[in-house]
DNA sequence: ATGACTGATGTCAGATCCTGACACAAGGGT
DNA sequence: ACCCTTGTGTCAGGATCTGACATCAGTCAT
């Protein structure tokens, strides 16, 4: 075990900077050398923790990718479309779930940005091809594997802004909506796959 | 009628300057300059021709937007989901159509780099909502009309890929694809209004 | 015709983003 | 003690993008 002289946060304490300069000034009108200064350290640390200004407002969702294709690439018994969805979904929600109010300060900056709307959108993308790859693994034609996950995902991120954009004290957790919105989708999917 | 003394044509200079210099080198290689050079200008000239370097790729994007928007005003008897979707996913197609060659080569730039894939899904996220809006004017409830849409686009984006990666020297046109994968699609659509 | 106006461009300064190279300091392992 | 690793700072510099101002050729009203 190592324990490094410095305070060894810094990674975090830049994450918090950022989001709280992002919420007050607006993702433009804040300079990297301001989100440094606030975290105690240089510009260089900053760009050395992440690969550019958009990429700290993304860093908690590469953990994500992980996590989704260990519970997908789990071993059970055959398991149909919906089944895997389910779990693939459910997974991703049970693990945004903890930051709901962090999610929606991230939200509320990523929508006054194209481009960290597009940045987003690439990521959600990442999911989705590696639900799209679980699911052509299991034995789905990738054809078919790649547009149940398009039409699974887009059920997702419906789910995913509706309870982001929820401000009540006690909103419906994620997992709960996915799960209540995977009837809909399941009959989607009976009816794709019956063809 | 005005007649500008300048070749006038200088954003499309600089379009075409900056594709063949991409292809030739990659996006990140290239520099304004050097796109600005070979279309006989300054840089400066570049950026009031495109918000940014990124822009460029796009830009044709943007007429589609008006021209869909149009498609899907236009006064007509009632129509059902399926017939509004077809309508507006067959008037992008066709509005695509002739360009089939620089699409290619524009997207074989645009999946070596990670902020450009997210420009591009961006866009089409606006093309969708685009459309679910036109759902809900129609009298679709807004909830219903943003999935429709979702789905329906999900299934356009694919064809569009498909279409785009063809290379044989006459690949089958993309409204053609569209048409053919609607009827999986009028499945989804029935299945998911039927409640 | 002439002078004002418009529009596309050029020039220049400068802020900001991002990278490469090198130095340094502190802790751990040998 | 010595080296090695790690996280950081410093510095130089290229690239992106913007604002301010100048220029110059047509156009238009008088």
């Amino acid at each position: 075990m190592r324990m490094p002289r410095w305070p060894a946060d810094s990674r975090e304490r830049l994450a918090t900077a950022a989001l709280d300069l992002f919420t007050e000034h607006g993702y433009g009108a804040v300079t990297i050398d301001q989100i440094a200064d606030r975290a105690g350290v240089t510009a260089r640390t900053f760009f050395r923790q992440f690969q550019d200004k958009e990429e700290v407002l993304f860093a908690d969702d590469d953990l994500l990718l992980p996590a989704l294709l260990e519970t997908i690439a789990e071993p059970s018994g055959p398991v149909d479309a919906g089944t895997l969805m389910e779990r693939a979904l459910v997974a991703l929600a049970e693990r945004m779930q903890p930051a709901h109010d962090l999610l929606r300060r991230r939200q509320a900056i990523i929508d006054t940005d194209v481009a960290l709307s597009g940045r987003e959108l690439a990521k959600q993308a990442r999911w989705e091809a590696a639900i799209s790859s679980a699911l052509t693994a299991r034995g789905f034609r990738a054809d078919d594997a790649s547009l149940l996950a398009a039409i699974g995902f887009a059920v997702f991120r419906r789910q995913l802004h509706a309870w982001i954009a929820d401000a009540s004290a006690d909103p419906t957790p994620l997992d709960e909506r996915i799960r209540a919105a995977l009837p809909s989708l399941r009959t989607i999917l009976d009816a794709t796959t019956a063809r």
